[in-house]
DNA sequence: ACTAATTAAGATAAAATACTCTTAAAACTA
DNA sequence: TAGTTTTAAGAGTATTTTATCTTAATTAGT
C-alpha cells in the first residue's frame, strides 16, 4: 500500500476539517463515527498532527480539533509526512542506502521521476481547495455514505 | 514504503538470475550472501515465486533456481505482483472500496494517473533488459558491493 | 466545589509483516 | 544403500502496525 492505514484516517480528517469552518473545533467523537474511523485510533493520529502543529486541540465541553494556520495552508503532502515520515519520497525504491546519480540502483532515474508524481499529486492543491471541490463534485470520503461536505 | 520488504527482496533476486546464464541453477545460499538477504527469508520469497511460475528450482547437490520460461519474459511489475498482490495498481489511494469514476474519493482521477505512472516504471523493460543495462552502467543490487554482474 | 464532556497519555491486545529454526523430501555421489 | 547437498514446508519468534482499553488532565456548566 502507498500509504499506511493511520496515514489514510489522517487525510480522511484533514478534508473533513478542511470541509467546516475554520474556526470551530470539533468533536473527535462525530468525526469516527461520520468518517467510520475508530474513535482512539483516530485520537492518536490527530495528536500527532497536533503535536506537529498541523492541528490545535481544546479540552473539555465543546472541545475538538480544528486546522491550525499553519494546517490551514497545507497539503495532503504535509499530512502524509507528518504521519508516515519522508520515506516515500527520499528513499530509494529497492530500498538501498544511499541509492544516487553516483551509486544508482536498476531503478534509480525512472523511480526518482515516478516518486515526484506522486509528491506532486499530494501537494497539487491545498486541503480547503480539495475540501471545496469536494462539496462541487460530491466526492467520497467513506466507504459507506456516512460524511457528506454539507 | 512503495514496495514490502519481501517485494524488494524478491526484486533484487530476479534481476540477479535474469544477469545470469539462462539455463543454469543458481544456488539460494550464494545468492543470499551475494545480495545481503537471510537466507530462509529469500528462500520463502523465491517459494512463491516458484509456485507462481515465475522460477523453476531444482533440490540436491548443484540445485539451486533460475527464471521460468515465463519469468524470462517477464518485468519487475510481474514479479511486484506475485509478491505483494495487485493492490498498489487497483485500489484506491485513500482505501476506499470500489472508489471509481461514480463514486470518487478526491484524490480520484490524480491517482489514477500516478498509480499508472508506477505500474509503466515497473512493466517499462524486461528483467533481462534491465540485468543488461546493469552490466553497462555498473547499478547496484546491494547496499555495500558485495554483487557485480560480472 | 461538583459533575460531565472532552482530549492526552499510557498500557495492552491483535494482526500483519519480517525473520529464524527445524524437519522433510528430493537428487546427487560413491 | 548410505551419506551429503540442496530446496520445500511448517512451526516458531520478533517487530511493526493497527486497534482497544483505562486513567489522567483540562474545561464548561451548574
Amino acid at each position: 500500500m502507498l500509504l499506511s492505514k493511520s496515514c489514510v484516517y489522517g487525510l480522511r480528517a484533514s478534508l473533513y476539517l478542511a470541509s467546516k469552518r475554520d474556526s470551530d473545533y470539533y468533536s473527535l467523537k462525530e468525526m469516527s463515527e461520520e468518517l467510520d474511523i475508530s474513535f482512539h485510533f483516530l485520537t492518536k493520529i490527530l495528536q500527532q498532527l497536533t503535536a506537529d502543529g498541523l492541528m490545535e486541540s481544546y479540552k473539555g465541553p465543546n472541545g475538538g480539533v480544528r486546522l491550525s494556520e499553519k494546517g490551514k495552508k497545507s497539503t495532503l503532502l504535509d499530512m502524509v509526512i507528518a504521519i508516515d515520515g519522508p520515506g516515500l519520497f527520499t528513499q530509494c525504491a529497492l530500498g538501498l542506502p544511499g541509492c544516487g546519480s553516483q551509486e544508482a540502483c536498476p531503478l534509480h532515474d525512472s523511480w526518482i521521476d515516478t516518486r515526484q508524481s506522486i509528491e506532486n499529486m499530494l501537494k497539487r492543491t491545498t486541503l480547503k481547495e480539495i475540501a471545496k471541490e469536494g462539496k462541487e463534485k460530491h466526492f467520497r470520503l467513506t466507504a459507506e455514505g456516512q460524511f457528506s461536505w454539507q
